[in-house]
Formats: structure tokens, C-alpha cells, sequence
DNA sequence: GCGATGCTTCGCCCCCGGCCGAAGCGTTGG
DNA sequence: CCAACGCTTCGGCCGGGGGCGAAGCATCGC
């Protein structure tokens, strides 16, 4: 039997209904106590409390102690895209617990992916930044330093992001889409910032993200697709 | 409880050390037989008629019955970017079987993953292809026609490719570098003819692939790092 | 036809692991 | 100090599921 990395280990991990409802829960990006979590996932706070100390043990969750509560989030870029890239497969093999519906239809327009945006918007944007030459793919998937003006515009301080680490451009398959969206430092610094300016909002409790008539408008400016042309946007 | 793609069902399905190490050796990319894949999976050939049998009914696995043999494989390349990215997280958290050792070095240059070429030359390779135009990520990842040259000169016939379904161009998130590689049915016949030329081999009964001196030369030629340095190669 | 081979199905055992009740520990607030 | 709250640990129950032996079906070779 050839060896490698202990794959089984963290599968078994997302593998069971309880735990999975707990990351799933923790794919909306906010940090959620252990009871939340019991409540989310259906199960006693006993019974969370295991799991939670399995996913954390597991290297999959995130531990804050705050007072008397716990509050645990994803531990990184790398396990959302794991978990995005589950839900493509899922999706695709016809394992939906639901029939699609309307909301389906919006999640995959736009969504919370974590800690940055997925789904159309998001494919969209960073094709745009590769194609303007923003991001590099040939050198590590990084900042290429041209074009910043763009986050600029946004309201990224991209010289305060550099001023840290390396700016980390990472790449996350996106559910819906099959395709790479933005995360990483920057991914999650852009998506704080389209809910500052307001031009989109989320819906509480759940990972839709909703853009304003007048914030698309401006997502499509700032982030347009194809060779140059300003006008169509997301069909 | 949020609904959602049923992400439990599969991760439970890859979550059995059995069942994973089926799936493991299959990213060798040769469909194997059930009494093949249960000496790999160290049980019995009932037991692991099971599995495969599970892994068959969760789409995981295709089928295809041969005399007294039956062949199975992964049933796509969205699997095995899965298990990449599966192994990349259980590599990150840690979680090792074994030691790294040079055989791993070995694998993280150059490797198999399910049915194209994964690694550092893999990821050179795909980076080259976009910054040449090659591959265009702005319209769902596809040949854009522009430098088909280079497919030419490797004895790759788009044409013929392109004569049947569009030609899949397909993202795979590296487990090692943690970036895309090519699959898809481009990235599948590619990889076919790195062999037919001999450019590079494979060790029988693993993933992994050894370029020729002659071939790494070529290759690198072909698919060139960087803005267009023609030396410097792989560090 | 007959045996050998490859694979599956059936039946059973048994253990791992999820689940909750009860109790314990730490923090907060009064 | 005590009571309320959040969370964890312990112990026991129990079901699901992996494991193999034995038997049943196909297919191949002769």
C-alpha cells in the first residue's frame, strides 16, 4: 500500500452529518460559539464539544477563548476551498439534500466563501485582475504591483497589506462555478470592503451576499469582464 | 440547520482508510482491477468489493467490465482535484504517514495526478500557457486558439481535440504548490504525449514521473517560465 | 462439460464512535 | 459568596458499519 499524506484522517473528519453542519455553518465567515454550533449542527452542546475538539485537534478549526465562551472559525483559506470543493462534487453527483431553488440561484451569484467572495461576481473579478496583469500566475500568484490603482479606487490599501506579509493571493475552486476565485489576504480585504462601501450586503445567519443595483453598476466598472468591453455584465 | 450539497456523504465515503487508499492508488491514473485495488487497500477481496461498490454508487468511481475483470477509475478530474487538495491539507496540518523523504521531493517535481501531469513542472507549464495567451481564464478557461504552436510542436493535435466536444480545459489545485495545473482533456493529452516522446517516464506502481535530462531541456523550452527568461529552468 | 479464477452476496461478529444524562470546572454577575 | 451560564469530561447505551468466512454467480480455458 503506497503511502502519503493521511487523507482518511481528514475526511473522516468532514465525513460525519454532525461536524459537517458545523463547517458548513462556519463557511459563513463569522466566528460562532460552541452552543451556536450545537444548535446549527442539531445536537446536545455535550456531543458539539467533541466534535469541535475533533475538528480542532484535526487541524480544521480555529479556537478562541473569550470570557466564558469559545469561539471557533475556520482555520484558513486552504479548508473553505477544500469544503467549496466537497460541495462542487456533491452538487454535481446529484447528492443535493434540496431540490435547487430560487436562493440556490442567488448563492451562486454571490456568496460569502469564508472569509472572501465567491460565485459569479467573484470568478468575474478575478479574471478581471488577471487579465489587467493585477495578479500574476506565472510568479507564485502574486501582486504584480501593476494596476493597483483598481484596489486603490476600492479602498484597499494594498501598501498597508504589503507593509505585512507578502500580500497572499491564494486560489479557491469555486462551487457553483468550477472555477478559481480570489481569497487570501486580499480576497479578504476586498470583500470587507464592498460591505463598507455598501455595495452589497449580507443576509444574516446565511452565506448570500446581496449587491446593490447601484454596487453591481460599480463591481462591474471597477472589475469588467472580457477583453474591455464596459458594458454587459453577468449576462 | 443550513441546507446544502451533502458534503458528509462523500467526505465519509473518503474518510475510510480502506476506501482511501483505493482512491490513492487510483490517482496513479491506471484503472485497476477489485483484487488489484483490495491488495493495495490491504483487505480482502470481499470487503473490498464493498467499498468499491460504495465508492462506484457515490460517483466516485467508474466502471467498466472487461471479460472476468472489473475495471475501476476515478470518474473524472473533479475527483482527483479533490483528493489533491485532500492531500495537500493533510500534508499542511502535519497529518503524515511518513517522513518527507527524497522520494516525496521527487514526487513534488514531477507527478501523475489521476490522468495529467501534476508538480512543479506541471504548474510551470499551465502559468506558461496563460501568460502566453495560450489559455484564457476570462471565458471559462478554454484554448483561445491564439499560440496553438505550441500544442503543434509537442505532436498535440487540437485540431483533432477540438473536432469533438470543446476541448476541456481544467483547473487542479497542486497539491504540493498549491496552485492550478492543467487538467482536462487537454492536460489528459499532453501528458499522453510528454511518454509517447519520451520526454518523461514513470515508475510503475506509483505517481511518480522522472523528466530525461533531454526532456526537461525540451519542456522547458516549450512551456517557458517567467516573462520569457529561456534559461533559468526550476530554480 | 469441468475446474479454476475473479468477483459478489450473505451472514455474522465485533468494535468504533456518535449520542445523551449527570457531574465537574471555570467565568460572570450580582 | 452563590447562582447562573458556557462548556467540558465521564460513563454507559446503542446503532452503524467494517471485517472476514462461506457460499453463490459469472467468465475463461481446456
Amino acid at each position: 500500500m503506497a503511502e502519503g499524506p493521511d487523507i482518511a484522517r481528514i475526511a473522516a473528519l468532514i465525513g460525519d452529518p454532525a461536524r459537517a453542519a458545523i463547517l458548513n455553518a462556519l463557511m459563513g465567515g463569522h466566528a460562532l460559539t460552541a452552543s451556536e454550533l450545537a444548535r446549527e449542527a442539531g445536537v446536545s452542546p455535550q456531543t458539539a464539544s467533541g466534535h469541535l475538539s475533533q475538528l480542532h485537534d484535526g487541524g480544521l478549526l480555529a479556537l478562541r477563548k473569550q470570557g466564558r465562551h469559545r469561539y471557533f472559525s475556520l482555520v484558513g483559506d486552504e479548508v473553505a476551498a477544500l469544503l467549496e470543493a466537497l460541495d462542487g462534487l456533491a452538487a454535481g453527483s446529484g447528492h443535493l439534500r434540496t431540490r435547487p431553488g430560487p436562493r440556490d440561484a442567488a448563492l451562486r451569484k454571490a456568496r460569502v466563501c469564508y472569509n472572501h467572495l465567491a460565485g459569479e461576481f467573484a470568478v468575474q473579478m478575478f479574471d478581471s485582475l488577471v487579465a489587467r496583469g493585477a495578479i500574476d500566475l506565472s510568479a507564485g500568484a502574486a501582486l504584480t504591483g501593476v494596476n493597483d490603482g483598481v484596489f486603490g479606487d476600492l479602498g484597499v490599501d494594498v501598501a498597508a497589506l504589503r507593509a505585512g506579509r507578502p500580500v497572499v493571493v491564494r486560489e479557491c475552486l469555486d462551487w457553483s462555478m468550477r472555477r478559481s476565485h480570489l481569497a487570501g489576504s486580499l480576497g479578504r480585504a476586498i470583500m470587507t470592503r464592498l460591505l463598507e462601501l455598501g455595495w452589497a450586503r449580507r443576509t444574516h445567519g446565511t452565506r448570500l451576499v446581496t449587491f446593490t443595483p447601484e454596487g453591481e453598476r460599480r463591481f462591474c466598472q471597477a472589475f469588467p469582464a472580457g477583453p474591455i468591453t464596459e458594458s454587459a455584465c453577468l449576462r
